[in-house]
RNA sequence: GCGCCCGUAGCUCAGCUGGAUAGAGCAACAGGCUUCGAACCUGUGGGUCGGGAGUUCGAAUCUCUCCGGGCGCGCCA
């Protein structure tokens, strides 16, 4: 509809141009907007203030100007000005009835569109290091990318999930060290527990299968295990030399193979829960994708390469560098360290490359927002390569700050004091999870008040727009009980009995619905959704408390009916974007 | 110190990329079930859009500058 009257303006222009009123070589993208208020009519343009300047006459003159070479259409009632030189437009009656027409032949794919066909993005999101469950900061992170990437695929993108594993680095191998030392305390060992191991219970679990699987069989007395290991924090020492010295010593006294095993069962434990708490959030990837399946295959080793031919990188104190600074970065960054491992960046380096050389047109890393710092120095990176840097959109999300009992709850996968997404899933449901992440737009600092989302959870909003659906569906069910008969051709050709303004607003918010779809998607804005449902719901609300639906005339009955189960469908399928389910009781 | 994000009603947040009288939800107050589900609806009160300057027909929105809060500035990942 929007595009029709950006047409008809179009004509006028195009009119005003040919009879010398408007010079021909103005240029100017109409702007067509739903108008907030209904006295301004259902759609409004600034085009005669945009164009005034050069048309040079007031705004109001050439608005009457436009208004006068508008060609006829039967789904215009009037266009008129107002204020500075706006001009509104009413849409006829049926002209908003053919939505329910729309819906009730689409169906699910009502609000689908094609904007992107043909284009495949790839969407990077949680991609948590496999060290501990998911904890709460990471859910507001998988609710997002999830959504995001179900936004994109329907406005006909090809989407591909994926979730990059961190299985190469140092955190790993602390994770595999405290697996070890805890299994060496179920052996019967006496244990100090290093400060900067991971302490969570979940350590223990693994712990306890290794033992299961090997009996004493990877036991070394905690003498062994401590010679040469410099001093823990609490003593006086260094916990990070402290632990990497207890790495060394793991690796030393098991040997490859089995320092492998250990470390594996850490891992794959892990990573297994995690899968199956995405899953169980209602996120699936297509992809899960190894870190260090980069080191292993050259890729990195590859990228570094092509970085060197770029002259980009140099040699300094034993490491090697790249000079990042070339591209706009703060400071040059090791890629190469001295005892010649590569750094976390240059994998991601040749992840993000990677990523363009698998032909994705856009590329989308979900963050959070303490990587900021992070983004200069990949782009820089992709721009050495001489890739395409602008096909990234790297998305920030802030921190969900904790609070309980009306106190910053501290998070720490090492302490172990932390709440898990798990634990908040199972408090609140993942409906009321799903939806309360995604509320407010990625950059806005989120107040995440645990005490409230467990105990008031019908404050969700959440539960407002299920229960629109809920009570939608059950009017259906009243319909079949009371033996009411239901012709939805009937009903169809009855839509000129909707005269409420009630059931105008909801044909209106109805007809809105794809608009908001391809907005949230095309922004990467959820929240804009989200909010929309909440207001489609009102409208429901609103209706229904004001009219009875199966009313005695069968034509207005069905009509009515038919805008409902509209109306349940749009709700059905905006919850459905956003992985919220849509119940037909509760 | 430098960089990124944020500041809108008592609280939590929208505000459609510069438009018309700044909006919701909680909270407060006053009403509405014998009728399709009251997890709902109707109404009332509540604002120097952090402060100041600039850009123009027009600014919560863009620019600059202060103030306040969050995060980041490793040969960690």
């Amino acid at each position: 509809m929007k595009n029709a009257i950006i047409q008809l303006v179009q004509q006028a222009l195009d009119g005003l141009k040919a009879d010398g009123s408007l010079a021909a070589d103005v240029e100017a993208s109409i702007n067509i907007e739903r108008t907030r208020d209904k006295q301004h009519g259902d759609f409004a343009s600034n085009i005669a203030m945009m164009l005034a300047k050069s048309a040079g006459c007031s705004p109001r003159e050439l608005a009457q100007k436009i208004v006068d070479k508008l060609p006829a259409s039967p789904d215009l009632v009037k266009a008129e000005i107002a204020g500075p030189g706006f001009i509104n437009f009413f849409l006829a009656a049926d002209s908003s009835q053919r939505v329910i027409e729309d819906i009730l032949a689409s169906t699910d794919n009502y609000g689908r569109s094609a904007i992107g066909k043909g284009k495949a993005v790839q969407v990077e999101f949680v991609s948590a290091n496999p060290t501990g469950p998911l904890h709460v900061g990471h859910g507001r992170g998988a609710a997002y990318g999830a959504s995001v990437a179900d936004l994109l695929e329907a406005v006909g993108f090809k989407v591909h999930r994926e979730y990059y594993v961190n299985d190469a680095g140092r955190q790993m191998d602390i994770l595999a060290s405290s697996v070890w030392l805890r299994y060496l305390e179920l052996c019967g060992e006496e244990i100090a527990f290093p400060v900067n191991g991971y302490k969570g219970d979940y350590v223990w679990d693994i712990a306890a299968t290794l033992h299961r699987q090997n009996g004493d069989n990877l036991r070394h007395s905690h003498e062994s295990v401590f010679i040469g290991v410099p001093e823990d924090e609490p003593d006086g020492g260094d916990k990070e030399v402290h632990i990497d010295a207890l790495i060394a010593r793991a690796q030393e006294l098991l040997g490859d193979k089995h320092y492998r095993q250990v470390f594996d069962l850490g891992m794959e434990t892990i990573l297994a829960d995690i899968r199956r708490d995405l899953e169980e959030f209602g996120i699936v990837y297509q992809d899960w994708y190894s870190e260090r399946s980069l080191m292993h295959s050259g890729a990195v080793e590859n990228a570094i390469e092509r970085l060197k031919m770029s002259g980009h990188v140099y040699e300094d104190n034993g490491a090697l560098w790249f000079k990042s600074t070339d591209f706009g970065d703060e400071k040059d960054r090791v890629i190469v360290r001295d005892n010649g491992q590569t750094t976390y960046f240059a994998s991601d380096i040749a992840y993000h490359a990677e990523k363009l050389e698998r032909g994705f047109d856009r590329v989308i890393d979900v963050w959070g927002a303490d990587h900021h710092g992070y983004v200069p120095r990949v782009r820089a990176a992709l721009q050495a390569l001489g890739d395409d840097d602008a096909k990234l959109d790297v998305l920030l999300v802030q921190f969900a700050i904790l609070y309980r009992g009306g106190e910053k709850a501290q998070m720490s996968t090492r302490s172990g004091e932390f709440v898990t997404l798990r634990e908040l899933r199972h408090e609140v449901g993942n409906d009321a999870a799903r939806f309360f992440y995604v509320m407010r737009k990625c950059e806005q600092h989120m107040d995440f008040d645990l005490d409230l989302a467990k105990s008031q959870s019908s404050d969700n909003p959440v539960y407002y727009i299920q229960y629109a659906h809920a009570r939608l569906c059950s009017v259906k069910r009243q319909l079949l009980e009371k033996n009411l008969s239901r012709d939805i051709g009937r009903g169809q050709a009855s839509l000129s009995l909707l005269t409420e303004s009630h059931e105008q607003d909801l044909m209106t918010a109805l007809a809105k619905y794809p608009e908001v779809v391809e907005k949230a998607a095309i922004n990467h804005e959820p929240h804009q959704l989200a909010h929309f449902l909440r207001d489609l719901a009102n409208c429901v609300h609103t209706y229904y408390n004001a009219h009875v639906f199966l009313v005695d005339d069968e034509n207005l009955r069905d009509a009515r009916m038919n805008l409902v189960e509209a109306a349940r469908q749009v709700l059905a399928n905006g919850l459905k974007l956003l992985g919220v389910s849509a119940p037909e009781s509760m």
